[in-house]
DNA sequence: ACGAAAACCTAGTGGTTAATCGCTTTTCCT
DNA sequence: AGGAAAAGCGATTAACCACTAGGTTTTCGT
C-alpha cells in the first residue's frame, strides 16, 4: 500500500466534502452576498483550490442553489408541515427565530442579504425567493385562518394581513438583530406582536 | 467661437451634475448593492466617463456617502422632528411608507439592499446604518412613550418593543413589496399593526 | 477678452473575478 | 490487483473592477 499511514494530502472521504463546501458557502455568501462572495474564498475555507471546488458545482449559480437548499433543510424542520396548519405552525415561526438567534447567526445573515439582493428580477435566486415567500405566507394564511375558525383569533384580525406581517416582522427584526445582537430578543418581539391578536399564548 | 450654437457635447451647467450622479447612484446601488454596483454603470447613466465621475466624488465610498445623504434628505421630511415626538411621529412612518410605495421605489430597494449588506461590520456604510437605526428607533420609543403618557396607548404595550417592531415591520414589508408590489399595501399593513396598540386611529 | 479653475476624456495600472483546460492523484468496484 | 471514475490541482483566459495620470475643453470671474 503506497499510502504511508499518515495520509497527509489525501482527498477527503468524499462523503461530506460537498456538504463542507456548502457550509463554507453559507458563511461567505452571508458575509459578502452572492455577487460579491467569491469562489476563491469558499474554496480556501475548505482547504481546496478554486478549480477543485468547481468539480463539485459546475458553476457559481449551482452552488448558490445548493446553499439555499441546505438552508431550507434546516429551518423548515422547526415548522411542522404535516397535518393542518394552526397555532403550532405560528409557534414554529417563533421557534425558528429562537433557533436562528442562538445557533445559526450565519443563516440569518444569509437570508437578509440574499433576500434583499434577490429582489432584483435578474438575480439568480429571484425565483427562489418569490416561490419561498408565496409558500411561507400562504402557509401562515392557512394557519391564521384555522386559528380563527377555532375561535383563537381576536375579532377584527385579518388572517392574510397577520400572516404577511408576521413574516415581515420576522425579517425586519433580523436586520436590527444583526446590527446589534444584544439590543433585542427576536422571539420575544414576535410573541409580543402575536399576543394582541390571539386568545391563546403564542 | 468654435462652439456652434447648439452646444452638443458641452459640459452640463454644473449645477445639477452632482445631483444627477447621486440619482444614478441610487438606482445602481439599489439594483446591484454597493459592492457590486459599478462606477462605470453609474457614469454611463449620466452620460459621462468613469473618470469624469470620479472628478466629482474622489472615490466610491464618498459617492455612497452622498447617496445615503440624499436618501435621508427625502424620507425624513415626512417625519416631523420638530417639537416633541408623538402620534404624528408614528403617523410619519406610515406616511413614509405611503410616499415610498408611490413615488420612490428606488429608495425602497436601496434601503433594503444596503441595510442588509451593511450588516457586515467592515462595510463602509455599517456605522451609518448603526447610527440611523439607533436614531430612528430612539425617536419612535420617545413617540410611543409620549403617546402612552397621553393615554393613547393600550395597557400592556411596551413602548420600546412597539417602536422596534414598527421599524422592523416597515423594513420587512419592503422586501415582500419589492418581490411583489401588487400583493400588499405597506401603509395599510402598518396601520393594521398599530390599531390594536392605540386608542386613536393611526 | 483672458487666465484660472472646474469639468471631462482617453488610456492605462494593478487587482480580482468566474470559468476552462489538461494533468495527476486518490478512491472504489470487481 | 487492476482499471475506471471521482477528486483535485496549477496555469490560463477574458472580463470587469476602482482608481490614476496627463492632456483637453468648457465655464466663469474679472
Amino acid at each position: 500500500m503506497a499510502m504511508t499511514g499518515k495520509s497527509r494530502g489525501s482527498y477527503a472521504k468524499t462523503a461530506g466534502r460537498r456538504r463542507e463546501i456548502l457550509e463554507a458557502g453559507i458563511e461567505v455568501f452571508a458575509n459578502h452576498g452572492f455577487r460579491n462572495g467569491s469562489l476563491r474564498e469558499i474554496a480556501e475555507r475548505v482547504g481546496m483550490s478554486q478549480a477543485g471546488l468547481l468539480h463539485h458545482f459546475s458553476n457559481k449559480n449551482e452552488l448558490l442553489a445548493g446553499v439555499l437548499e441546505l438552508r431550507d433543510e434546516r429551518s423548515v424542520a422547526l415548522v411542522p408541515i404535516d397535518g393542518t396548519p394552526g397555532i403550532e405552525t405560528i409557534r414554529g415561526i417563533v421557534r425558528v427565530a429562537e433557533y436562528n438567534a442562538s445557533f445559526a447567526p450565519g443563516l440569518v445573515e444569509l437570508h437578509c442579504v440574499l433576500s434583499a439582493e434577490a429582489t432584483a428580477p435578474e438575480h439568480p435566486a429571484h425565483q427562489y425567493f418569490l416561490d419561498r415567500y408565496t409558500w411561507v405566507v400562504g402557509l401562515m394564511v392557512e394557519a391564521f385562518t384555522n386559528v380563527q375558525a377555532a375561535g383563537q383569533l381576536l375579532d377584527g384580525v385579518e388572517p392574510a394581513s397577520a400572516a404577511r406581517s408576521l413574516i415581515a416582522l420576522s425579517d425586519g427584526l433580523q436586520v436590527q438583530w444583526l446590527l446589534a445582537p444584544d439590543a433585542l430578543d427576536m422571539a420575544e418581539e414576535l410573541r409580543r406582536y402575536l399576543r394582541p391578536l390571539l386568545t391563546v399564548e403564542p
